[in-house]
RNA sequence: GGGCGGGUGCCGGAGUAGUCAAACGGAUCAGACUGUAAAUCUGACGCCUUCGGGCUCCGUAGGUGCAAAUCCUACCCCGCCCA
């Protein structure tokens, strides 16, 4: 057991940092967490994925500010839900999935979480399945529950308006889908839920939910999503995310790669850095600091929460060996080969630097393969293998070849 | 149960017998530009190839025909309307 914090300054952070909304409204969970009350809540994250992605990093640092709170912290693992699948798709049905790809899922959860939420010590994070309450129910309890809700209630959710205006089709049990994340509440008897900001209907489900059953208000505060210039989340739907399992290497890229408008809310949501040091950024920024510097410091410090610092650091020299300065880093894939002549589309395809020998073909074509620092575009050359010959595909893929 | 419409590449979506590996948009990849970006522009985007071509593909299975994503038959699936 652990006490209480009633930090002020904390507790505003928590309030108001990447919050999209709270419900029924900021009033009462600001009073409830200076009521000194040791309050329970909970995220629940679908293992859709095998890994988990930046974007629900967003709400495990939300959980975890109140977890410093001495606040009681559970992450739920939806191996039922994620079954059904949340209808989250505006456009088509997600795809179920197995019992047994659920549970592969599952696995990597808790290790790629723990780099933010603290599954150890006096106040840990507790970990739960929701197969354990939800797969175990009869058809007349699912009936029961049910009838806590009209259809018409469901179809206020926009992506089935919006695909019933498509005509596409909308199931029955995607209408369960709300139903059952709301009687995680239940069965877990929480103060509260943190979600993103596209989970408020489900979220909201929940909360009407344990109200009529157990007379409870119970608080749902949303995040803001992480979304780039156009809107787009960036989602594990849209490819543009970084997983969490993703190397140091790659998720430092991959910020990088980031448009410039979203290394402020970058700051705010994906880091731990104060508030006031993002302020400052925010000031740079605007006094025309170049906005790559300040994305430099995003990627370390997103690469840091989950490899370190000195993995941090050695991701960004080598970033700016690699791009800035165009560089060929040192630690590259080395293969050892007989000395002889090979065909260059041979060696891009047998060493996975393309997935077709069409591709290879394509890319040296298209001017995009380098040998040895000379762009190479005669698809059909060949190379000699008597010295070491460094191949550069594209902007990232290297290989190194070596006479036996 | 009845009537109508529909199932196309990673996704959306044209095409409705030959010029279709299949318009267009998105995603993706490469190149230019740059700040490593983003935006923009250019190109590519089924697989194999001795670069002549070859193979596989338009819900599934058959059929007609010189030729089928396109026509016919059966089956599976979806939407809408009526009941």
């Amino acid at each position: 057991m652990s006490n209480i914090i009633i930090d002020k300054q904390k507790i505003e952070e928590l309030l108001t940092r990447g919050v999209e909304n709270i419900y029924p409204n900021r009033d009462f969970l600001e009073k409830l967490l200076y009521s000194g009350k040791r309050l329970t809540l909970y995220t629940g994250y679908d293992p859709t994925a095998p890994t988990l992605h930046i974007g629900h990093s967003i709400t495990m640092l939300k959980l975890r500010q109140f977890q410093e709170l001495g606040h009681k912290v559970i992450m739920l693992i939806g191996d039922f839900t994620g079954m059904v699948g949340d209808p989250m798709d505006k456009t088509a049905t997600r795809k179920q999935l197995t019992r047994q790809q659920v549970l592969e899922n599952c696995k990597e959860y808790k290790k790629q979480s723990s780099a933010i939420l603290d599954f150890k010590g006096k106040n840990p994070v507790e970990l739960k399945y929701n197969s354990k309450w939800l797969a175990k129910m009869n058809f007349a309890e699912v009936l029961e529950l049910a009838s806590h809700f009209t259809v018409q209630q469901m179809l206020e959710r926009d992506m089935f308006q919006e695909r019933i205006k498509q005509n596409k089709p909308v199931y029955i049990h995607e209408f369960m889908y709300p139903l059952m994340q709301g009687y995680d509440s239940v069965m877990m008897d929480v103060d509260g839920e943190v979600g993103g900001n596209d989970q408020t209907f489900n979220m909201l489900a929940g909360r009407t939910l344990i109200k009529e059953l157990k007379n409870k208000e119970k608080f749902v505060l949303t995040t803001k999503l992480l979304t780039d210039a156009s809107g787009k989340k960036m989602g594990k739907s849209e490819g543009n995310m970084i997983a969490l399992s993703d190397s140091s290497q790659d998720m430092f890229g991959k910020v990088m790669s980031w448009s410039d408008d979203l290394i402020v809310n970058g700051f705010i949501l994906c880091t731990r850095l104060p508030e006031l040091e993002i302020k400052k950024f925010e000031q740079d920024l605007k006094s025309g600091v170049n906005p790559r510097d300040l994305k430099i410091k995003l990627a370390e410090e997103i690469v840091k929460i989950y490899y370190g610092e000195k993995l941090a650091t050695v991701a960004k020299e080598k970033f700016n060996k690699i791009f800035s300065e165009r560089l060929i880093p040192e630690d590259i894939k080395t293969e050892k080969v007989d000395r002889g002549s090979y065909k260059l589309v041979d060696i891009i395809f047998n060493y996975k630097l393309a997935s077709s020998r069409g591709e290879a073909r394509r890319l040296i074509e298209q001017g995009g393969v380098e040998v040895n620092q000379d762009i190479i575009k005669d698809w059909q050359a060949v190379v000699n293998i008597e010295s070491s010959k460094i191949i550069k595909v594209g902007k990232r893929r290297f290989l190194k070849l070596d006479p036996k």
